[in-house]
DNA sequence: TACTTTCTGTGAATTGTTTCACATTTACAA
DNA sequence: TTGTAAATGTGAAACAATTCACAGAAAGTA
């Protein structure tokens, strides 16, 4: 079978919150075209993408929203749901442990880490806090194997390999740093001054050249 | 002549960032292939990308790393510099603020916003905090163009629309949900449930295939 | 000066992604 | 039961991004 890419992950993990979005509106089911909508894809890509994780609609009554939110669980989630690590308590690090309290059904922050020692022990929105020599046991004990990576630049490649060593498969890094891993761990980047340069050249370009748009509008 | 695509943009932001790692390391002058290295990217895209924002370089003595840092610069920032506001002082909020507090020759939030009243007139990590209702006003009289949006989900659709109202042309959205806008309004998605259910997905994906792969090792 | 080596700059080929367009399916109405 | 309208599922076409591969340039060497 074909590898889904990896936008075609990103759209389904955003098609489901969409269509969770859906559910409570009171819809209980979609067509290609709303969601195609609510998302800014084509609803051509949307049957594409839907097609890939196996979801199957009804011309007449498109796709039964449960049904949806199901398949994509089933391809996207670990049944088993996911610990995750934190690793930096700073300012950064307690916005995403605040940030990913809102309950997810299968991903959960079960443990932070921080050179601080004034840190360890503590309990920081719900989750309990240790130092970093503690990191190789904990992981290893808790059998985490996605971390968050909140730790300045420039300790940001000594802790990711501590973290490999520990066996730590996927890394979503908030520093602005490239890291060097082994191909077999999984390194998505957070690039937030890369995200911000980007965003400011476009908004430029935007206003210097305000050429003829098609008006996607305003609700 | 061509436009430049977003992912050229992102990389020679990231360029950028590298070239005075090496340069600070000491370094006049890299090939293509050490930025390659240093990027993640091949040699040849280094060289397209270059190519693009008129950087040359010389087959014997490479490229000059002041020469791209410049050049770089010509293309991708404002020349005046670019004020950014920030909207909401949460927990994230105030990671971003302390994030981008680091020097950036360019790139400076100049005003933060919440609706919390009992934040404005303070002044958080160097940053005046005023109540949204001042919006407006200050984007106005600041010329802010891009923002910063931390915002709670559900007030994130109508704060946008203000701010777009008062003159933004970009905005970086943290918040989980997807804005609809008038097409002259440029979004970046910084979404971190996205991301890190991507790296969940994928770390998993890495575990239960092993493939060979070629090894991509560390330093 | 002529030769060698190594890298740049770039058409051409390749690979990957998105959109098009349409045959097929389904629910409902007459 | 037959017709109609609207959506799905999907090859094929179009488009975009990346890599290949090599001509040409530059610096050092003899």
């Amino acid at each position: 079978m074909k590898q889904t890419s990896h936008k075609s992950v990103e759209r389904l993990s955003m098609y489901r919150r969409l269509l969770y979005a859906a559910k409570s509106a009171g819809h209980t089911s979609v067509y290609s075209h709303n969601l195609a909508e609510m998302s800014g894809c084509t609803a051509a890509q949307v049957r594409r993408d839907l097609m890939q994780v196996g979801c199957a609609g009804n011309p007449k009554t498109g796709y039964p929203i449960d049904g949806l939110i199901e398949q994509i669980g089933l391809f996207l989630d670990n049944p088993a749901g996911e610990p995750i690590a934190l690793i930096g308590v700073g300012n950064l690090g307690r916005a995403l442990l605040h940030f990913f309290s809102a309950h997810h059904p299968k991903l959960k922050i079960v443990a932070a880490f921080d050179d601080d020692t004034f840190k360890a022990g503590r309990v920081i929105h719900g989750c309990h806090c240790y130092g970093m020599g503690d990191v190789q046991d904990i992981i290893k004990d808790k059998n985490i194997n996605v971390a968050l990576l909140a730790v300045p630049a420039d300790a940001a490649q000594s802790v990711a390999e501590k973290l490999v060593a520990a066996g730590i498969s996927g890394l979503l890094n908030f520093a602005p740093k490239r890291l060097r891993l082994p191909a077999k761990v999984t390194v998505e980047d957070m690039d937030m001054t890369m995200a911000l340069e980007k965003t400011a050249f476009l908004a430029r370009q935007n206003r210097q050249c305000p050429k003829e748009r098609n008006g996607e509008v305003e609700s």
